[in-house]
DNA sequence: CAGCAAAAGATACTTGGTCTCATTAAGAGG
DNA sequence: CCTCTTAATGAGACCAAGTATCTTTTGCTG
């Protein structure tokens, strides 16, 4: 971990590239900060990180990086929206109300389920949304040790 | 349909009144609107018909009420934020992407599901949100119909 | 029906995001 | 390497949805 962060700041500004998008230095700059960041982040968050960009920049870079799938959004419990790497293709979140940590639900066992409910309402499935809210491992851990200590 | 309009939106502010709220001529309003809605709709719908309200009282009616589960949150593919009434507990939403109809899907068989997928990430599940889009019965057979005639 | 707390309304502020428009800078082609 | 076109940027206005603050009004209870 850490270290092969240029290496996939590089592999985004080339994704922007192969759909025809210019190779820019605030493109550059937002994609080194986005490599660098460890859990989902807001605008703002970049933002911090980059105050000599523009906040339409900042914005622009992000629906663009949504678009070509690089980034996904991730609803927080709270009704706030993230933004994190994506794992390209369809996936979930598992996000942790404690920590904040995602864990990205690979492959979609839902979808198998939701086709057959939907169905049986008369409903034709094209999509769906769907964040997961719990505790993560770490923190489940942290609870119950803490419980014992004090108990 | 229709008519019993009125036995709805009293039981709107019954539910209020149970929780300690009182029953005041813009929450009467209000629940009076919400009532003759038959879709989901957004805070700018409600002020729109209650032009002479005070904006954040429309706001804070509409909180108390998704607060007190009368109301649910209804999050359209576009990111849009919605209202709709509840069918209190825990349910969701099939939501035709061509109509704006929505259809309230009850009795969550994805918990279970759930549950074994989380707990194999050692992620101890505590809330889910999930909103499946799609075309309705209507507007699918509309559309092949559509497709015949063309044809 | 008096008095108090809750609620309303006006309005300022905040957050997250888009639009416009003048200026700058990629990068393709010569 | 230079030039030109066009995409992209930055500044800033604007917008939508919602919250905060504060004064006035109104429900309700005793
Ligand atoms: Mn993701
Ligand atoms: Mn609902
Ligand atoms: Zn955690
Ligand atoms: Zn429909």
């Amino acid at each position: 971990m850490r270290k092969r962060v240029n290496a996939l700041a590089e592999q985004l500004l080339e994704t922007l590239e192969e759909r025809g998008y210019r190779s820019t230095s605030p493109r550059r700059a937002v994609a080194q900060v986005i490599a660098n960041q460890d859990k989902h982040f807001t605008a703002e968050d970049l933002r911090g990180q980059l105050p000599l960009l523009g906040r339409a920049t900042i914005f622009r870079s992000l629906k663009l990086l949504v678009e070509t799938g690089v980034l996904c959004r991730v609803l927080l419990e709270d009704g706030d929206l993230h933004y994190q790497l994506s794992h390209r293709g369809h996936h979930h979140h598992l996000l942790c109300v404690e920590c904040g940590s995602s864990q990205d639900l690979l492959g979609c066992d839902i979808e198998e389920l939701l086709h057959q409910t939907s169905a049986s309402h008369g409903f034709e499935l094209s999509g769906h949304w769907l964040e997961v809210y719990g505790r993560c491992r770490a923190c489940s851990s942290a609870d119950k040790l803490s419980e014992l200590t004090t108990a």
